[in-house]
RNA sequence: GCGGGUGUGGCGGAACGGUAGACGCCGGGGACUUAAAAUCCCCUGUCCUUUGGACGUCCGGGUUCGAGUCCCGGCACCCGCACCA
């Protein structure tokens, strides 16, 4: 090396800056639709603007930044953009506490967390910043939304929302605490409002098809989201009530339909209500299932209650009378909002029966000689894999589940009285938001022409910025004029939608936006298609069925009506685990109090408060949050390590769909490591002689495998190997393979730790830039080794190991194996029964 | 509650059904140094008295010449459950 003494230390301070702002001059990063490459987009999900960026972001950023620069040595146009997920519940949260405007607030926190990821060196294309709480942004979004109301998939119905009495606010879910409002700690009501939806159901079946495409996707978030969609298919079928009414019900076990032993119906349903109106008793059982939370987990775990309405439903086949129950455990969104209860067979309707002393008859058993064993204490199954029969079912006695199904349906067609169903468990999309800062939705209501669209030339329908946030409730419907303006129709005095658009809209389409800019349409349909589908999304588990099947949805119906020609957005995707720390706490006045990392010394074995000595206790590694102060400020870090030692800890050890324990002695090694290349790095001689054959192959089989592991998102595998290349290249005698093998390094390194590797090729007089440099190529003949090792087993117990020609004989390695000593000593005088070989890797002998 | 996942040394993890523990961290010993830092070398799953052996991948069963890996049944933890993003 020229310029460099070689136990100069690498100096991340300067060598950061330096590259990035290289980077940045020569416009590295910026993606060129026009290229004669081909396309490559990586995608991280982006970030919620809330003031910091977190560690987690770190880690997620880090693995598609990586995957970008791979891909751009490797010959791609990447396109590697980043943006804002800018509109949001905590901005207007902000402005409560704080009394600042959430624009302000948000325009902020944008600012300080570019800053931070600049700092972190990602190959980002700034060029293409988004930030959905632009109007540029959000105005193309409300005429996307426009144009899907025209072609049918928006309407507006009732729903219901979680009504705070005291804030007079609507609230989230997560606002409600134990049925109270966060805030105000009022009991919180239900409450019906008009609402936007959108008509996700009419692509239920493709959404559900469309995954079976899906190959690049883990397989869990394709079951997941198969699951949500939740097909089923069943028997859809009317009572007849001892009141006269009809009552359909929907179930998918008509097989069953003998062990039911009550109908029970939703607390909203037609039937509930028209009982309440006569029965104050119905009444208040209705009121208290309305009370507590909306949400699926918490109705499904309360205790299951009942009301006995005092109504019958006449079986369609014994003509006996069940009794009809309003039930908290119904719910009206799915099938009829009503159901046969077959207790023998399902657990919540045993937990039912069980309270309130109904029948549980077995309807289904192994078989038809089991009809009189009894149920052990809960509901079985009965599935129809398990060669379950039907018993005690007059006409389907011995039937098997699958036959008895259609059986039931065949009958209840023929006599009238039910039918097949498809029914699916997918709900419409309401997108409906009681808040200001959001996308308005760009509608205005007239007294005399109804719902009216804003016309496309009058978009962007803008948020007014002089609101105040010090009175509850939703600032857009008590603006003085905001709402105030005149039917694009009739032009009469009407007034604006005051809703705004869910926030998963905006994330619906930013990737998009990102592929091509124009200023007068949402996008251009051929730049999108250069770029799109995007080839590597990455993010977190948690989005695994909601964002991306909005997105999913939302990409289809943008096909339907012809604004782009393709289905699905994302190719591929990872999902990647989250960043954990151990706790640090201790009681203080009878409660626990934690301390922040940098509070806290921490020993081998203990951890002690820096501020008086005193021991603390050390807690569960768990998912970094505020409130447990096991947080790291990623600023904090790269100052004091820099951002390739924090990039190369985020790669390390842990594979990436699974959860990274953040540890000071990690992050100190992975510091330790950069310097440790960057002394290699200084031994490069262009000018040494000499062949290493060992060191050689070693370097082209690391350069193969690297390239897998990346490609793989294995980062955590490939580092290992480049451990194992560092440590082989230390080792080695100064020649001009050896010189090669460190070139190859710096390239190998160049996505995972891109400012010291610059500094390294740039030292080492290489011309232009590392990040513009070709990955390395590896000769396929130098991957496989001529000599394996061969396990040798004696009733598949490791006995002894021999070295063998690749690809030797199975006789050749059954005669090396049965010379080995420690085998005969092991075999003794048994008699050899059967020798199993598995050519270059092991022989087992069975005696 | 329902749906989905995870479980391997002191720690993070590696391992086409085929040598369990690659690689890293921690720890121990040594070298260099007046000393320290930095760096380098060696050791490091548990147990048994050794050359050597036994036991070991959350627990209990099973399939197989051979199971961390496949099957059945549990346990623990994590993610999602439709207005958090």
């Amino acid at each position: 090396m020229t310029d460099t003494q070689p136990d100069a230390r690498f100096d991340p301070g300067q060598a950061d800056a330096r590259w990035q702002r290289a980077w940045d001059e020569a416009g590295t990063f910026t993606a060129d639709s026009n290229s004669p490459r081909p396309k490559s987009y990586v995608l991280e999900m982006f970030p919620y603007p809330s003031g910091r960026i977190h560690i987690g972001h770190v880690r997620n950023y880090t693995m598609g930044d990586v995957l970008a620069r791979y891909k751009r040595m490797q010959g791609f146009e990447v396109l590697h953009p980043m943006g804002w997920d800018a509109f949001g519940m905590p901005a207007e949260n902000a402005a409560m506490e704080k009394g600042v405007h959430p624009g302000g607030w948000t325009r902020q926190n944008i600012a300080a967390m570019k800053a931070q990821l600049k700092r972190i060196g990602f190959a980002l294309d700034w060029s293409r910043e988004i930030a959905t709480c632009d109007p540029e942004y959000y105005g193309h979004e409300q005429a996307l939304f426009l144009d899907l109301y025209e072609a049918g998939l928006v309407y507006r119905r009732q729903s219901e929302v979680n009504w705070d009495p005291v804030d007079m606010t609507v609230l989230a879910n997560e606002q409600v605490i134990d049925g109270r409002g966060w805030r105000s700690g009022a009991m919180v009501e239900r409450r019906k409002l008009d609402q936007w939806f959108l008509k996700i159901t009419d692509f239920a079946e493709e959404l559900l098809d469309g995954l079976g495409k899906l190959e690049s996707w883990p397989e869990r978030v394709r079951l997941m989201q198969e699951n949500w969609i939740g097909k089923s298919t069943g028997l859809e079928f009317r009572f007849e009530l001892s009141n006269g009414e009809r009552l359909p019900v929907y179930t998918t076990r008509p097989d069953t339909i003998f062990g039911a032993s009550f109908v029970a119906v939703a607390p909203d349903h037609p039937v509930a209500q028209g009982v309440a109106m006569n029965n104050c008793d119905a009444a208040k059982f209705i009121e208290l299932c309305k009370r507590g939370g909306t949400t699926a987990a918490e109705l499904e775990t309360a205790e299951k209650l009942g009301f006995d309405t005092g109504i019958g439903a006449r079986h369609p086949f014994t003509g006996e009378y069940l009794p009809v129950f309003i039930a908290n455990f119904v719910l009206m969104d799915y099938g009829t909002g009503a159901i046969m209860a077959v207790p023998g067979h399902d657990q919540r309707d045993y937990d039912f029966a069980s309270k309130y002393g109904l029948p549980i008859p077995r309807v289904i058993a192994g078989s038809i000689e089991q009809a009189g064993l009894p149920l052990a204490g809960e509901a079985e199954p009965g599935a129809k894999d398990d060669g379950g029969v039907c018993v005690n079912s007059q006409f389907l006695d011995g039937m098997r589940v699958d036959d008895a199904k259609a059986m039931v349906i065949a009958r209840a067609e023929n006599e009238g009285w039910g039918e097949g169903k498809t029914v699916w468990r997918l709900r419409d999309w309401g997108v409906s938001r009681q808040r200001y800062w959001g996308t308005p939705i760009p509608f205005i209501h007239c007294p005399a022409c109804g719902v009216v669209p804003v016309p496309k030339d009058q978009l962007p329908v803008t948020l007014p910025e002089d609101v105040s946030f010090e009175v509850p409730g939703n600032p857009l419907l008590r603006h003085p004029t905001w709402k105030h303006t005149q039917c694009p129709q009739c032009g009469s005095k009407a007034e604006r939608e005051t809703d705004t658009l869910d926030t998963f809209v905006d994330s619906s389409w930013y990737f998009l936006r990102f592929a091509s800019q124009p200023a007068d349409r949402p996008f251009d349909p051929e730049e999108v298609a250069k770029w799109l589908p995007v080839e590597q999304y990455i993010g977190g588990i948690e989005h695994a069925i909601l964002h991306l099947l909005y997105a999913r949805f939302w990409t289809r119906a943008l096909q339907r009506i012809g604004k782009i020609d393709f289905a699905e957005p994302f190719a591929s995707l990872f999902t990647q685990g989250m960043v954990t720390h151990e706790t640090y706490s201790r009681r203080e006045d009878g409660r626990e109090v934690f301390y922040s990392p940098d509070e806290v010394e921490r020993r081998s074995e203990s951890a002690v408060l820096a501020a008086d000595g005193a021991p603390l206790e050390i807690g569960r590694v768990i998912k970094m949050s505020k409130s447990k102060k096991n947080v790291v400020d990623p600023d904090d870090i790269i100052e004091r390590f820099g951002a390739d030692a924090v990039r190369w800890f985020m790669l390390s050890d842990s594979p990436p769909e699974r959860d990274l324990p953040w540890s000071e002695s990690g992050i100190e090694g992975c510091a330790r490591f950069t310097q440790r290349l960057w002394r290699l790095f200084g031994q490069y001689d262009a000018d040494a002689q000499g062949r290493d054959q060992a060191l050689t192959r070693k370097m082209h089989q690391t350069i193969a495998a690297v390239a897998a592991d990346i490609e793989a998102l294995s980062f955590n595998k490939a580092v290992a190997r480049i451990y194992e290349l560092t440590s082989a290249a230390e080792k080695a005698a100064p020649t001009a393979a050896r010189s090669e093998a460190i070139a190859a390094l710096m390239l190998l390194c160049a996505p995972m730790m891109p400012h010291l590797a610059e500094e390294a090729w740039h030292a080492n007089g290489f011309e232009g830039l590392i990040a513009d440099a070709p990955w390395p190529e590896f000769d396929p003949a130098l991957l496989v080794e001529d000599e394996v090792t061969i396990a040798v087993q004696h009733m598949g117990k490791l006995r002894d190991t021999v070295t063998a020609r690749k690809g030797a004989s199975k006789d050749e390695l059954e005669a090396l194996a049965l010379a080995s000593e420690k085998v005969r000593r092991s075999l003794g005088d048994a008699p050899v029964r059967k020798i199993i070989v598995v050519p270059d890797r092991l022989v087992n002998i069975v005696s």
